[in-house]
RNA sequence: GCCCUCGUAGCUCAGCAGGAUAGAGCGAUCGCCUCCUAAGCGAUAGGUCACAGGUUCGAAUCCUGUCGAGGGCACCA
């Protein structure tokens, strides 16, 4: 609606300039906006304003040329200018009454566009380190990517939905590590756990299971795994030196390919539960691409090579630096250390290398805000090789603060003591999360009240907007019983008699939710939408309280069945794109 | 110390590619079911848009500085 508005606008600007009143220049932008007050009519456009020097007329001189060439159009009812030069746009009722039958044509269809025109993006979220389950903080991420990646799907763009596997990390190790030791306590050996080690109670599982497939394959006695290692903290040592002398040890005892097999039986366990976690709260991948890959294929060599060639790497104190201070970055970063070993940025300059190559035209990234030092980094890396670094988007999302009874909800890491993303999703359900989650812009801190969440009341907005939806539902359940005919048919037949302040108010609202789309799609921020459902709901419920539907006038009825019918489309097309379900009764 | 993000009603937040009188929800106060689900609706009160400059027809929005909150500054991932 807004883009037919702008179209108009579009040809009367090329009317004066063929006028030769304005250069044919710099004139594409034409801004047409929503109003948000009524009196200013349904859409205005400062054209005039931001035109009228170029044109060196005042701008409202400028505003009536602009009227006088606006193409004539059916959806206009009357223009009008004001203030210092605004041109406001009325629309004709039919036009807002034509929305009825072309939402319950379009169906679920209603609000997708193709701005995208089809090009391909890749939006990689989550990406958490497969060393235990997913916590609250990863919901967030989880949450927030899936619902940008629909948005980008509606309106047009190919979409690869992708989670980063780190299987190669050193946090890795010391999972695989933590299992190997637990797997020693099954067999009754008597050894200390090192502090740094995973404590959580699937570490128990995964070593359970290796137990009971591979008896005592893999054991050795414990003064054999713990001779000679550096203290640990608790004796007065340093934890990151004994944690890596451990995983040194388990290595040398079991060999190459039995601690291989040990930390891969653990990166499988964790992470088909992370998956079978992220589809159960319906956020599901295209591919798990996995960093070690990069290894295997020479990727990450590649990427050296590829910065070497273009002269952007040195060597000082025996490591391989990468000049990135040159691209806007802090620092230069080490991309071989003095021990030979590659660091987590190389891998990562490989892989954001690697998506560019594989031609999305636009890539997306969602990482928790602690990780925003590393954004001039890799995009120093893509300007470094040639790449424009606009083409990658990251998104921060902040950390998600649980509240219980008002108090905030304590969560530790190590220890294993932390709510997890099942837990949350097992106390609050997958609809109240998801809503919850992505109801505030990312860079937003979110203050996620868990009893809020819970609370079946007009407090929550998830309830809220649901229960617009299940209330149609009711009505149209109503009609039937009481032998009422609903004629889902998109004829315009009746609609005429949708004139009270309510219906004009929905009509406009149900209107926009292609323009909400969009917006949400290209800002890449789903709480518009969010917001948006509200607002709707709000206006449906209103409308409720203020007017029977189910009236004696078959005509009337009809119309204000199509309405709600034309609201009950917009709810579920809105909930589906952010994941919540649209239920029929509550 | 340097960098990033944030600072809008009592609370939680929208609005920020500049636009007309700054908006919601919660909380507070007062109302609304003989009626399709009251898991709902209406009304009232509530603001120096952190502060100070600047840019211009116009600034919550852009720029600079100050103050405050959070985060980041590894040859860890």
């Amino acid at each position: 609606m807004k883009q037919q508005v702008k179209d108009l606008f579009a040809s009367a600007l090329e009317r004066l300039v063929a006028d030769g009143l304005l250069p044919g220049d710099g004139l594409l932008d034409v801004q047409v906006e929503r109003t948000r007050d009524q009196r200013h009519g349904d859409f205005s456009s400062n054209a005039a304003m931001v035109l009228a020097k170029q044109a060196r007329t005042k701008p409202r001189d400028l505003a009536a040329r602009l009227v006088e060439s606006l193409p004539p159009s059916p959806l206009i009812e009357r223009v009008e200018i004001a203030g210092p030069g605004f041109v406001n746009i009325f629309l004709a009722p039919a036009a807002y009454r034509a929305r009825v039958p072309k939402i319950l044509v379009t169906g679920p269809a209603y609000g997708r566009s193709d701005v995208g025109a089809g090009k391909r993006v890749q939006v990689e979220f989550v990406s958490a380190n497969p060393t235990g389950p997913l916590h609250v903080g990863h919901g967030r991420g989880a949450a927030y990517g899936a619902v940008v990646a629909d948005l980008l799907a509606a309106v047009g763009f190919r979409v690869h939905r992708e989670y980063y596997v780190n299987d190669a990390g050193r946090q890795m190790d010391i999972l695989a590590t933590s299992v190997w030791l637990r797997y020693l306590e099954l067999c009754g050996e008597d050894l200390p756990f090192p502090s740094n080690g995973y404590r959580g109670d699937y570490v128990w599982d995964i070593a359970a299971s290796l137990h009971q497939e591979h008896g005592d394959d893999y054991r050795y006695a414990g003064d054999q795994v713990c001779a000679g290692l550096p203290p640990d903290e608790p004796a007065g040592g340093d934890k990151e030196i004994h944690i890596d002398a451990v995983i040194a040890r388990a290595r040398r005892l079991l060999g190459d390919d039995r601690y291989r097999l040990v930390f891969d039986r653990g990166l499988k366990h964790i992470l088909d539960d992370i998956r079978d976690d992220l589809s159960r709260f319906g956020v599901d991948y295209d591919e798990w691409f996995s960093e070690r890959s990069l290894t295997e294929r020479g990727a990450i060599e590649r990427a050296i090579e590829r910065l070497r060639a273009a002269g952007h790497l040195y060597e000082r104190d025996g490591a391989l630096w990468f000049r990135s201070s040159a691209f806007g970055d802090q620092k230069d970063r080490v991309v071989v250390r003095d021990n030979g070993q590659t660091t987590y940025f190389t891998s990562d300059i490989a892989y954001h290398l690697d998506k560019l190559e594989r031609g999305f035209e636009r890539v997306v990234d969602i990482w928790g805000a602690d990780h925003h030092g590393y954004v001039p980094r890799v995009k120093a890396a893509l300007a470094a090789l040639g790449d424009d670094p606009d083409r990658l988007d990251v998104l921060l999302v902040q950390f998600a603060i649980l509240y219980r009874g008002g108090e905030r909800a304590q969560m530790s890491t190590r220890s294993g003591e932390f709510v997890t993303l099942r837990q949350l999703r097992k106390e609050v359900g997958r609809d109240a999360a998801r809503f919850f989650y992505i109801m505030r812009r990312c860079e937003q801190h979110l203050d996620f009240d868990l009893d809020l969440a819970k609370s079946q009341s007009a407090d929550n907005p998830v309830y809220y907007v649901q229960y617009a939806h299940a209330r149609i539902c009711s009505v149209l359940r109503q009609a039937a019983e009481r032998g009422m005919a609903v004629d889902p048919s998109p004829g315009e037949v009746n609609l005429e008699q949708l004139t009270a302040a309510h219906e004009q108010a929905l009509l406009k609202v149900l209107s926009r939710y292609p323009e909400v789309v969009e917006a949400a799609a290209l800002a890449l921020e789903p709480h518009q939408l969010a917001h948006y459902l509200r607002e709707l709901a709000n206006d449906f419920h209103t409308y409720y309280n203020a007017h029977q539907f189910l009236v004696e006038d078959e005509g009337l009825r009809d119309a204000r069945i199509k309405l709600i019918l034309a609201v009950r489309q917009v709810l579920r097309n809105g909930l589906d794109l952010i994941g919540v379900s649209a239920p029929e009764s509550m």
